[in-house]
DNA sequence: CCAAAAGTGTTAGGAGTACACCCATGG
DNA sequence: CCATGGGTGTACTCCTAACACTTTTGG
């Protein structure tokens, strides 16, 4: 029996959702849309080879990676029984260039509302990853997992809007993560724009008192 | 690479939360106690391989059952390289007699928080089972799965008690859980006590409408 | 000076929490 | 009649959601 991981790796452009599909090269589902993945080494842990992997296809290593679930049904695979463990990933805005060399036919950026068809069982990887995503959005700070160390309330609140699909209020936004207190303002500006927006950089050390309070981010 | 299922099996025996071990035969570990579990067969799914598994060992089918999450670090297991699926599932207490046949010496169940030393990483599994339990009871309806199908209000709350490790307050219980409209009183009491109580039945029909409302039952 | 995004307060309604007594039954 | 668990209501606080205008900059 052959174990893989398969991993959805979401990024932020332009206060879009985007996950990561390469293009299959060989049989079964050839010239066809899939996630990135691979074999489980005989010596490395689930963790490790889901690391790998996503090293191997993005370039980036150290970035928020979680384990997904398991997806083992016979014939999932035509060819023989392949059980995959997936994970998902997520990219900081300001780290998600693919590397030069990547041919961009190969591995891409795809708007998680309009994605092609995809090989396997990967479709309803990526419903379920989207899912554990839009959930941990509300109890967890995953989502600063997508911004760069520095960035502004309006790109907070994009990322918020992108993942969950949905506009939020300014001001309620803004009065809730105030009251949360995991952000230390900088004194640094945003330029470029309009009026130049305050950049703030995440706290994740008073975070971990807020853990067991329950739910932070009930948008 | 050989893949096995394991399954923390959970059940409320008089307002304790109780899981099944079994204690190993065979090395490695050999008299050490274990959660059940086997090999992944090669025509069958992960649920399925679990079902099976559970079936054997507690007869009983037709119960909750959720994948929790896969274990795979080299060395594991000390003899060869597996990795296992873990599973949670929920029986009800009036179901949760072990069969007659079933030697007690080679299964039997345990107070979580009384628990032998466990073969194997089971012990970490059992952690991460209890702790799935204690957040999906806050958010779905699980704790119903562990009563029969008609119970009282104070045996609800015995469930949230034990799972939850605490002392919730009677009047405001009672009072959410009249909020979410998902019991339907029956005309039944439990007798035997004192002043007798009255039976409810779940009503899963009208869960489904709260079920993206989020929290549910914040205690 | 105009367009565009940044930034800021108040109010009303709903949910959570704390808390104490009466009721029905069996022995 | 008494011990035991079943059953009920109120007041306070806090969080949520709805909602509109002023400020700062670049062009």
């Amino acid at each position: 029996m052959k174990v893989t991981v398969d991993i959805v790796i979401f990024t932020i452009q332009p206060d879009e959702l985007k996950v990561l599909l390469v293009k299959r090269g060989i049989p079964p589902f050839k010239g066809q849309f899939a996630l990135p993945g691979g074999f489980v080494h005989e010596d490395e842990s689930l963790d490790d080879a889901a690391m790998r992997e996503l090293r191997e296809e993005t370039g980036v290593s150290d970035v928020y990676l979680e384990q997904l679930y398991s997806f083992g049904d016979p014939g999932r695979d035509p060819r023989e029984r392949i059980i995959t463990v997936a994970y998902y990933a997520l990219i900081s805005a300001d780290r998600s260039q693919l590397a030069a060399g990547t041919d961009t036919t190969e591995a891409a950026w795809w708007r998680v509302n309009k994605l092609p068809p995809l090989a396997f069982d990967h479709r309803k990887i990526l419903d379920y990853a989207l899912e554990r995503l839009r959930n941990k959005l509300e109890y967890t700070t995953v989502g600063f997992q997508l911004l760069p160390e520095k960035f502004s309330l309006t790109e907070l609140q994009g990322v918020y809007e992108a993942i969950l699909d949905k506009k939020l209020d300014k001001r309620n936004f803004r009065r809730k993560i105030e009251l949360l207190k995991i952000l230390k303002p900088t004194s640094e500006y945003r330029r470029g724009g309009q009026r130049p927006a305050r950049l703030y950089r995440f706290a994740a050390a008073r975070f971990e008192k807020l853990k067991d309070k329950g739910i932070l981010f009930p948008f």
